[in-house]
DNA sequence: TTATATGCAAACCCTTTGCAATTCC
DNA sequence: GGAATTGCAAAGGGTTTGCATATAA
């Protein structure tokens, strides 16, 4: 949480190439999801309203799916809640979540790469581990239940 | 879809062994999971609905929540919309789900044994596999990309 | 100038909750 | 009889949408 991260440089061309327009809530909306490491709209909105005060969460919502779309931010969804925001290029993760305690870790996605092998070959599915949380029991849970 | 599941016989003691009472409700609602094989909270109501026109939507969540507790039932995310909810000891699997068809395939679950196996042995994680799926773009989409 | 982007408010989907009436044991 | 369960309707979170206004190019 509050790990910041650069917002790449190249965003601004990534935008005019493809027709989009470059506005101060497309700039704030890319600068607070780096600022913030991680984040759901709603604090991406918070954070952005910190410096803009009338910037919309439909526009916050809009333009994460916009540069979303452009592959300078994505999303994982971590469970019941709002989905949570990073930058695309930021070192990517993986999220283990406890059914119990509810806390998110994170593992490095190499553990995975197995699994993703295999499905490619046996599927011809390529896999994005990054977009769904692993579910589970962590460790401590795990020694709470006494087993 | 579709595919029908029976429901197990001893689920009316592990109603009554944890002093839950045996509704019509409770019924209704494991069968028509067992019925429909997937099937998301509305689905379900409808189709207990047919079979007893009165029963609310707030009593089918109730009691999906209750049959979960006492592991009749399991729900997993397929992504945006509602959970799909199927029989605790129906045959477990894993869900692919494409990012640009939004297509659902099924996969074994044994693909991701050597990947439990290690965020068990690094992290003591237990992992639950089937809970969220799988992110990721599927063989004849990524066909259509061209390459 | 004008198509694109925004703000606002209302609508939407999915789910939970308070409470009075009902029902299982 | 009395606690557990239900139905209903309202509220709640999260997200999307229609439309008039504003603005980047």
């Amino acid at each position: 949480m509050g790990r910041s991260a650069e917002v790449g440089t190249d965003w601004q061309g990534r935008l005019r190439s493809r027709g989009y327009r470059l506005t101060p809530q497309r700039q704030l909306v890319l600068e607070a999801v780096g600022a913030l490491g991680h984040g759901t709209p709603e604090e991406i909105a918070s954070a952005v309203q910190e410096r803009s005060a009338a910037v919309s969460v439909s526009t916050v919502y809009r333009t994460l799916e916009l540069l979303e779309q452009i592959e300078l931010v994505r999303h994982t969804h971590l469970g019941h809640g709002a989905p949570t925001w990073s930058l695309a290029d930021d070192h990517e993760h993986v999220h283990l979540k406890c059914r119990d305690c509810g806390g998110v870790e994170e593992v490095d996605p190499a553990v995975f790469a197995p699994t993703v092998r295999a499905l490619q070959e046996a599927r011809g599915f390529t896999v994005d581990v990054g977009h769904f949380a692993v579910f589970g029991r962590c460790r401590e849970c795990t020694a709470a239940l006494g087993g």
